[in-house]
DNA sequence: TGTACATCAGTGAACGCGCGTTCACTGATGTAC
DNA sequence: TGTACATCAGTGAACGCGCGTTCACTGATGTAC
C-alpha cells in the first residue's frame, strides 16, 4: 500500500507532527507556521507547496494528534490490563494521571483545545467535532453496557477535570483534584458488581 | 462607599464589561484592543489611560467576568428552589441548559477559555487559578456535605460536558449531550435520599 | 558507467495587513474669583 | 451669574513588529540515452 515515502512526503509527515505537538502546547493560535517550519528543519518559504493554507494544516495536525492520543489510550488500557484493571478502571486512571497532566503536548486534543473549538473556521470545527464525537464513543466503548448512556458525561468529566488541573499547574494543585476525581470516578462507575442505575429518572 | 462614579471610571467600568463579553465570546487572543474600545464607543488611543497593558484588561475582564456568572449561577438556584428543586439539581440543570450553550459570551468563563488558561502570561493565569478555585468550592457549597469531596469532579463534569456540547454546535447535536448529562448527573448525585458513597474505596 | 537534461522540493526576500503601544494634541468639564 | 483658566478624558496619526502568503530562484534528485 505505502512502500516507502519519497522525499516530498516525509517533510510533510514531519510538518504534520510538529504541528501536531504544537497546537496542543501553544493552542490554534499559538504558533506561527514559520516556527512550525523551523522546527521541521524547514524554511517558512516552502510551506504552501504542502498546504493550501494555515487552516489546512490545522486539520491535519487535529487529525494526527487524535491518532496519537488514541495510540496512547490505547497503550494505557493494555497496562492496565496486565494490572489487572477493568477498561474502565484503566482509562480513569490514564487519562487523569500525572503524566497527562505534565504532558499535554503529547496528549489528548480536545482537552488541549477544548474551549477553542468552537470558535475555528469551518474545516477545522468540522474535524474537532468529528474528533469529540469519535472520543465520546471511544470512552463508551470502554464503559459496561449498562452505564454506556453516561459515555458522554464520563468524556466531559475527563476532559473537563483535566483542565481545571492543568489551569492550577502541574503541581500539588493540579495532581490534588486528579487524584480526587479518580478515586471518585472510580468508587462510581468501576465497582465490581455495578448496579444499573436509571438516568430516564 | 461608592457615590457615584465620575466619567472616567464609567468608560472603564464600559470597556471592562465589554472585554468580559469579548473573551468568553472569542477567546483571550479573539479581539483587539481596538475593537473592544470600539465597542465601548471610545477610540484605541485612549486605553492606556485607562489600563497599564492589554495583559491589565484581561485581569479585570476575568474578575468581571466571573462576577456576572456568578450571579447567573444564583439567579438559576433561586429559580430553581422556586421550581421545588435541590440546590444541587437546580445548579446542574442551569448550568447544562440550554440557554448556557448558545450564549458563551455572558456564560461561564472557566467554561469559556478553560483550555486556553494555562497558557496566558503570570497576571492573568494568577486570576485564572483563582477563578478556578472559587468555582470548585461554590460547587462545593453546594453539594450534601457527604458529597463534597466530589466538587473538583463534578465542577469538571460541568465545564467539559458544557464544552463538548459547544464544540458540537448550538443544534441538536450539543443539546443532545446536554439533556443526557443532566439525566446522568441528576440520577447520580441528586436522589431524595442520598445514601453515602466512600470516594476513599 | 557516464553525461545532459528535466523535474521539483526547498530557499529567502518581499508583500500587505493587523496588532499592541505611544504621543502630541483637542475639546469638554469644572473650579476660582 | 459670568468670565478665565487649569485639568484631564479622549482623539487620531504614527511606530515597530510579527503574521500568513507569494514568488522568482536555486540546487539536488533522478531519468534518458
Amino acid at each position: 500500500m505505502e512502500p516507502k515515502p519519497n522525499r516530498k512526503e516525509q517533510s510533510h509527515q514531519r510538518i504534520v507532527d510538529v504541528a501536531a505537538r504544537a497546537i496542543r502546547r501553544a493552542g490554534y493560535n499559538g504558533v506561527g507556521v514559520a516556527d512550525i517550519m523551523k522546527e521541521a528543519g524547514l524554511t517558512h518559504g516552502g510551506f504552501y507547496a504542502h498546504f493550501a493554507s494555515r487552516d489546512a494544516l490545522l486539520v491535519e495536525a487535529m487529525q494526527e494528534a487524535s491518532r496519537q492520543s488514541i495510540a496512547n489510550i490505547s497503550e494505557g488500557l493494555a497496562q492496565g490490563r496486565q494490572q489487572g484493571l477493568s477498561p474502565l478502571a484503566a482509562l480513569i486512571e490514564s487519562y487523569l494521571s500525572d503524566s497527562h497532566l505534565a504532558d499535554a503536548e503529547c496528549g489528548c486534543p480536545v482537552a488541549a483545545l477544548g474551549s477553542e473549538m468552537p470558535r475555528q473556521s469551518d474545516v477545522v470545527r468540522d474535524v474537532a467535532r468529528e474528533r469529540v464525537s469519535a472520543l465520546i464513543s471511544g470512552v463508551g466503548k470502554v464503559m459496561p453496557e449498562e452505564l454506556a448512556a453516561q459515555a458522554s458525561l464520563l468524556t466531559g468529566a475527563l476532559v473537563g477535570t483535566l483542565q481545571l488541573a492543568r489551569t492550577l499547574g502541574d503541581n500539588d494543585g493540579g495532581k490534588a483534584i486528579l487524584a480526587s476525581a479518580r478515586a471518585a470516578l472510580r468508587a462510581q462507575y468501576d465497582r465490581p458488581a455495578t448496579q444499573a442505575s436509571d438516568p430516564t429518572h
